[in-house]
RNA sequence: GCGUGCGUAGCCAAGAGGUUUAAGGCGACGGUCUGCAAAACCGUUAACCGUCGGUUCGAGUCCGACCGCGCGCUCCA
């Protein structure tokens, strides 16, 4: 039985769609104002992506939304100050997201609506909220009216009396007019002239930072949906005004389940610019780390734990896939004997079960990876003792390619094809050893090892790969 | 300051009252296999589960205090 830990209730729920056999899913995306940072694609391209692929792998029907944000107040500053207009700025960082969301192994999503493009939606949403009483305008921006909506607050349980008042130095110092200092803009007006805008029937501004979720989410998905996920910083306030517009425009519930994904430390500390511990996607991979084994890590702690990001773990995960990979092609080459063993099957099983019990309790990653391992240890274990036999290795491969589909950290073999100067020393090699030539066999195997080529001879023939 | 979460072997970590004499991965050391390697496997290594106190027949697991770290308190994945 799948579960999940519902921001909402605080508890661990059984989950239940709305509509039998389907899910529909909204994982808030980046704002595209630079390089997205590994916790970014923690929360996207780790979890969102995990969660996505076992909702399909429990044969869901899965529609995806994640939202790209291309308004907010750092592109528009940015923008202006290379004389750039807002979409000339931001394709340049969502084209790059999405080329390092590929890279980490990670589904595209069914939609990946931007917000710009989704302005008549979102001024729809106000003027429902503006003609219910739960927003109004002032000096040409609009408010959301959190007095006019009893249950402000449900997702985050904030304690507005304790904390926020004293907290924050900044609701004393909004430059905006506001009712009520606890109220968020939905829309703000044109300041300056040169500031970027929309012209639309509630005036000439742009929109506020969580309103376009409620409209891309709404649109592509209802006006209640399955589940909604995310950064757990967005708890609040981005959620929390969410279903504040959401439920204030539609008198409905909106999600049903809140998934929050905990943040990654780096070294133990928080990931910051001025600590100098701040990595984006293509830091590391100039580093040359393997995008997969990125993914590994970034998947090895289940998702509500805080992810201690180290460069040691991640040499670790480096050798972890790899092992992986060399098992898969392993398993895929190796020749044997018809009939099954019932010890392996027996070991498939058990991995099976133990990948599903952890995966179906609230993602369980770390449970699944073990499994995974298990099976790895248990059939090479086989493999080197001859008993594995053909029905089991076509079943293993099939199970592995089950996991795979939720996990997707069994690299792919790079392309087969090697120049014809280097499978000429390979064979060349080859006929050496039968010549029992080893001073030989072994100057070609340094020689291929110069070129960044490493063998490995096997009881089915001699492997290579890239360094 | 208020709220919230976390602190498990050299590193990353699962586990949340009794088959735990604490999963899994990485590392280190020894061995098997190999012409030698590589890969793989086997074995060893290594944790009084942050500290102190409490509840309980029994506590990494519950409660309290303290120390350290993360997150939120309207910029943030």
């Amino acid at each position: 039985m799948l579960k999940f830990f519902n921001t909402l209730s605080g508890q661990l729920e059984e989950f239940r769609p709305m509509v039998e056999g389907e899910a529909k899913l909204y994982v808030c995306g980046p704002t595209v104002w630079d390089f997205a940072h590994i916790g970014n694609f923690r929360t996207m391209a780790a979890f969102g992506d995990v969660l996505r692929r076992y909702l399909k792998y429990r044969g869901y029907s899965v529609t995806h939304v994640m939202n790209i944000t291309d308004v907010e107040d750092r592109i528009i500053k940015f923008s202006a100050e290379r004389g750039q207009t807002i979409d000339e700025y931001t394709s340049k960082y969502t084209e790059a997201f999405l080329e390092d969301f590929d890279s980490l192994g990670a589904e595209r999503p069914e939609v990946t609506p931007r917000a710009t493009r989704h302005i008549p939606e979102m001024v729809d949403i106000i003027k429902r909220l503006r003609d219910s009483g739960h927003a109004y305008e002032s000096e040409g921006s609009y408010y959301y009216r959190i007095g006019a909506f009893k249950d402000y607050g449900k997702l985050s349980k904030i304690n507005f009396a304790g904390n926020i008042v004293g907290g924050s130095e900044r609701v004393a110092t909004d430059r905006y007019e506001k009712e009520d200092a606890r109220d968020f803009a939905l829309w703000k007006a044109q300041d300056a002239p040169d500031e970027p805008a929309w012209d639309t029937e509630i005036g000439k501004g742009r929109p506020g930072w969580h309103i376009e979720c409620s409209a891309m989410s709404m649109k592509y998905l209802g006006e209640t949906f399955d589940i909604h996920a995310g950064g757990i910083d967005l708890v609040f306030p981005h959620h929390e005004n969410e279903i504040a517009q959401s439920e204030g425009a539609t008198g409905r519930p909106f999600a049903r389940y809140w998934l929050h994904a905990e943040h990654l430390k780096v070294e133990g500390e928080s990931m910051s610019k001025s600590l100098g511990n701040y990595y984006t996607f293509r830091d590391l991979q100039e580093k040359g780390f393997n995008p997969t084994a990125i993914r590994y890590l970034l998947l090895s702690v289940p998702y509500r734990k805080q992810l201690n990001f180290t460069f040691e773990g991640l040499q670790g995960a480096e050798r972890t896939v790899e092992s992986l990979r060399t098992f898969r092609a392993r398993l895929r080459e190796a020749r044997t004997e018809p009939g099954s063993n019932a010890g392996l099957k027996a070991a498939a099983a058990r991995a099976l079960e133990e990948f599903e019990a952890g995966m179906d309790d609230d993602l369980n990653t770390s449970v699944a990876l073990a499994a995974v391992h298990g099976l790895r240890r248990e059939t090479n274990t086989a493999l080197d003792s001859c008993v594995l036999r053909e029905d089991d290795r076509r079943d293993i491969l099939a199970l592995l390619e089950r996991f795979n589909s939720v996990l997707n950290v069994f690299p792919e073999d790079e392309a087969v094809l090697l120049d014809e100067y280097i499978q000429r020393l390979i064979d060349e090699r080859q006929e050496a050893r039968h010549r029992r030539d080893f001073a030989r066999a072994d100057e070609i195997r340094d020689q291929l090892a110069e070129r960044g080529i490493t063998l490995e001879d096997t009881r089915d023939g001699v492997r290579w790969k890239r360094k």
